[in-house]
DNA sequence: GATGAATGAGAGTTCATTCAT
DNA sequence: GATGAATGAACTCTCATTCAT
């Protein structure tokens, strides 16, 4: 479980990434933006590593959570990955910062610790796609001249760049809505016929 | 144009930024890199930024002419799209180095100098492949019913994607092959009919 | 106001500029002196020019103490000045330091928020002088046919001139007991009649 | 004797010194403004002292040509007291640069060559002015009530400040014609009777 | 005379972290 | 839980100077 204190920590070091980048977040930034010293931090994390790992921890939680509920759901593939991204874009939307946090893996370079994490929550999250993906072939939906692999990178792809341009634009344009409307390219994209 | 030295400085900060990511490349391990002072690196750049924009122009430069080269053949529009990833896929093969300048938008944030550079290359590579898109609707090889915008952010989404991948697993798979592979998948998505 | 830490920085500092000039006061040989390590001076002051400004604001503040003091005393203008005189030279004799401060314009070139600052003290006390003057003018002390600027400039002239030369002695003479010949001096030249 | 390049190099080093003060003349700078390279510059001057040494060499040189000049001449001392002034402020005017030398002395600490070449020149100068003073005392012209030295305090100070203010002023008034009406308040102040 | 390239020493500053209180 | 004070390591960058050419 986490204090609130460490909530707090986990919140403010994500808006910290979110508008200066990584090199943004310093336990000095962090401490003076939350309004404690910087020791006392030390009180609620051992290390800085420790809150970047529970950044991951947090992102890795609530994207497992979405995959995992689509995975078991009765609805189509093409409904799952429908909802995939639009659970991802409304998350993005209440909490922009999370978008830093998906592209972090250059960022987090030098720490195994957290290199290993990334690759982890990547790892998982592509092989649920995947399996979705799979699923839609077997029932039909999906087309089935393109293995299940380019698909995913396909599918994959084209949310990330998106969401990046999202980001990259300031956060000017609705990511739900303009995010629908790629979703329904990405559907005739992939669908079967 | 560029001095042997300046040309070396920026191949050996691009092998550091791809071996330790950007927090790697630091004056002192260039110039233990290269086997001369710190110092001396200021005689051929002014300072660091001005190394990290000798880099992105490289990188420019040498992505510019490959999209330009397309644009202004005769070919259709799907060998133009063709060539642009085997060409990419040759760079980074031959380059693994320039992967980590592709995804380096996160890491140049804060200086609003380095920002302006990369967004001027995205933007520019962007609108050159919707113009390739465009073209191939009008011919009517690429199929319509979806948006140039929306193809151009899948297209250029799996291509990323891919590298990143290839870059994660250390190299450890032949981007040329493999990259063909996912060519081909592309161009059956995004072919008309 | 200013913590005993900060107090110490000051008066080391001043030390420093007194024995070696400006370039002298380097935040290496700062915090060797104090005996603590570099980074600890952060602590205490955000940068070197803070603890520039510090040292005028100390100077500053003393300075106008003396100035202010005299102006709202009921004594003659001659009186005035002849405190004015002998309160400088016993602040310099205790802290011979405070007179790089006085002859410090030249140093502090290259930080505008310095020169600025320094411009100001000096503008604040040339215009108290020359209250003081045209007061004594008024009043009959002080002769009339010398304009109360070049008044001014005498009187302040020969102050630093000899205060100058008494640092360049090595402080070898008693700033005070010759101080108080040369103000003598300087009262039979701008008395009336 | 001097070669052109020599002659050049202490201009161009009088010019930065002034504009930027002495932390702004640095062999870079120098080079830079001649439009040479650095080490040319150590063809012509064994090092950066030599080229301070040489600078107040020539300021020497051109302070004891007024002093002398005037020593000689038949003329009275208040004469000679007001062609010091006159053509002091004429050389200032015509090269501002000079100016900073003046008030130099706090800048060259450290270099004891450069500290005993200051003390050379001001003693010469002072010695100068007092053997001045001490004959208008004897001719009657200049009044007996004040010591020869503080005299002398009392017009140097008067001159050097005026100096300064003019540079602090950014010389935005006229040296000469200010500076002759001061030099009448001088003569008035150490006038006889 | 001049240059390009290089250097050791040192500048100010920031970093994550620790310790006594 | 929190703080003020401190630190070692590392950072980018500047300085006067040298050396081979």
């Amino acid at each position: 479980m986490k204090t609130e204190r460490q909530q707090e920590i986990i919140d403010v070091a994500l808006k910290l990434i979110n508008e200066k980048g990584i090199q943004g977040l310093t336990m000095k930034n962090l401490s003076k933006e939350i309004g404690i010293s910087e020791p006392a931090i030390y009180r609620h994390f051992e290390n800085k590593i420790e809150i970047l790992l529970a950044i991951l921890d947090v992102f890795r939680e609530s994207t497992r959570e979405i995959f995992e509920k689509e995975l078991n759901s009765s609805i189509t593939a093409t409904e799952k990955i429908e909802h995939l991204f639009t659970r991802h874009f409304e998350r993005f939307a209440n909490n922009p910062s999370l978008v830093s946090v998906i592209f972090s893996e250059e960022l987090f370079r030098g720490e195994p610790v957290l290199m290993e994490k990334i690759a982890d929550v990547i790892d998982k999250n592509a092989s649920i796609l995947k399996q979705i993906i799979k699923q839609g072939q077997q029932s039909g939906e999906i087309r089935m001249d393109i293995s299940v692999d380019h698909l995913a990178v396909t599918v994959m792809g084209s949310l990330r760049l998106f969401v990046k341009i999202w980001q990259f634009s300031g956060y000017r344009f609705d990511i739900r809505e303009d995010g629908k409307r790629l979703l329904n390219s990405v559907k005739l994209l992939i669908q079967a016929n």
